[in-house]
DNA sequence: CAACTTAGTGGCTTTATGCCAACAATAACA
DNA sequence: TGTTATTGTTGGCATAAAGCCACTAAGTTG
């Protein structure tokens, strides 16, 4: 009975036709993001081709059967194929779909998140044409094809929000750092200031940063300070409090 | 120029036709979970269909892309199917997409976790035929269809995870309860005791509940107990502070 | 060496939770 | 009508992690 029911199945799937059933459109999007002279900044990508021809949007596309294994290895294409990095902080946000964000029919879009330092990648993507970094703000204040403002809006928003409970900001800055800086990602990205004291008892004494060493101050100016590399595994450390609740 | 842009985009619509393009399968999955005296239990359903027929699976499906406007609203509509509950707790966990997980191809699952109370579904739940609640042990012990083993591990996790610093498991309680039940609510949903006071301090400082009686003792044995309604939009309601770090 | 600038710390306050013991309200029972 | 058992509720101090603010440290510039 059981390989009775195995053949059953068996002969279901040799008769099966994809094109039998209609799907809906499936792309992944990807809101990357990283910091520029302090400030946040993401990836868009000037549409090529219809539909939205033109608008700026996230880069993102369909799934390539043939390529992609996954859909974060789809994901990890489409971020890599425009920023030449190969192994960024890479997180699934959400996935929207109905029947009216894209003129074609229904469609849905499997959103990702990613975080990468600015220097490494500012040569490659100045290579690729159509593609630029935009200071959030002005993204977020612009027409984005499709309903691209709202992922954009809703990728923010896991950042922000994440940031409170974990040290996500470190991925935005070139290693080694100094805790000066990552305090200035992180108030950055939560669009609102610190305390420094608070701030740099609660990273050191999570103790995932290690000490590498020493950085000549900011213009020239001042005290020296410490720089830091993130130790591994650290994108698993949750605090158990939140961060900035003060005042 | 914007005009004939246009034009040219209403012409790419015309063209446009669905079944040139080969999506992936899409569907939606549910995890429903409930307390039946005082353990978690999900909801499963025997396919009846092939692939995997007869095997036990969260239940979900196809987009019915004339019924269903949204992600969402498919979810809710095969939450509807199988529990006959319109307004239960329903949150967006992940979406896992591969060419392995389904023998027909390339796949995508939108999986969603709901929340609801036990009594209300206990009637309508027995008659829908090849569906029943599960202990959550037992389900996970289980080999469950496709993938869905993990997936209902992700979204076990994703309500233990959120427990910490919200309120979730009031979804799983008739109304009105009392905070001992809340308490006991959440040790099932942690897997873990919590402390008296400390946890009837962090609900109660929370002002997310309203007092609207007393309830006889369990077992009539034992001082009443106050009874608590939930306030219009504690779901939004997160605290500053993960509970249960003791011991 | 004085003035300025940035990094880092001391130490007290505040907030939220952990912990444990006491107290309150009911039922069953002697 | 106590007495005991059972469950709900609260008091009060200890502890952990943050907030706050002033002060010290280590450089540069002139």
């Amino acid at each position: 009975m059981a390989s009775r029911d195995h053949a059953d199945e068996q002969r279901f799937l040799d008769e099966y036709n994809p094109q039998d059933y209609l799907s809906p459109l499936v792309t992944v999007d990807v809101a990357i993001f990283t910091l520029i002279e302090g400030r946040l900044h993401v990836l868009l990508v000037q549409r090529a081709n219809h539909p939205e021809r033109g608008r700026w949007a996230l880069p993102g596309g369909f799934i390539d059967a043939g390529q992609d294994q996954a859909l974060s290895a789809a994901a990890a294409r489409k971020l890599r194929q425009k920023t030449g990095v190969t192994a960024p902080y890479l997180e699934q946000v959400c996935t929207v779909g109905d029947n009216a964000r894209d003129p074609r029919g229904w469609s849905v879009t499997v959103l990702y998140m990613a975080l990468m330092a600015h220097a490494p990648t500012a040569a490659f993507v100045d290579s690729v044409a159509d593609t630029r970094w935009w200071p959030l703000a002005d993204a977020m204040a612009h027409d984005l094809a499709f309903d691209h403002r709202q992922l954009l809006a809703a990728a923010r928003q896991r950042l922000s929000g994440k940031t409170a409970y974990t040290v996500l900001p470190v991925h935005t800055l070139d290693t080694p750092f100094t805790l000066t800086q990552l305090q200035q990602a992180f108030e950055e990205v939560l669009g609102a200031p610190l305390e420094k004291k608070s701030f740099r008892r609660r990273i050191l004494s999570a103790d995932i940063l290690d000490e590498v060493g020493e950085a000549p101050p900011p213009g020239g100016r001042g005290r020296p300070a410490a720089l830091f590399r993130p130790k591994a595994g650290l994108e698993d450390h949750a605090f158990v409090r939140v961060v900035g609740e003060g005042k």
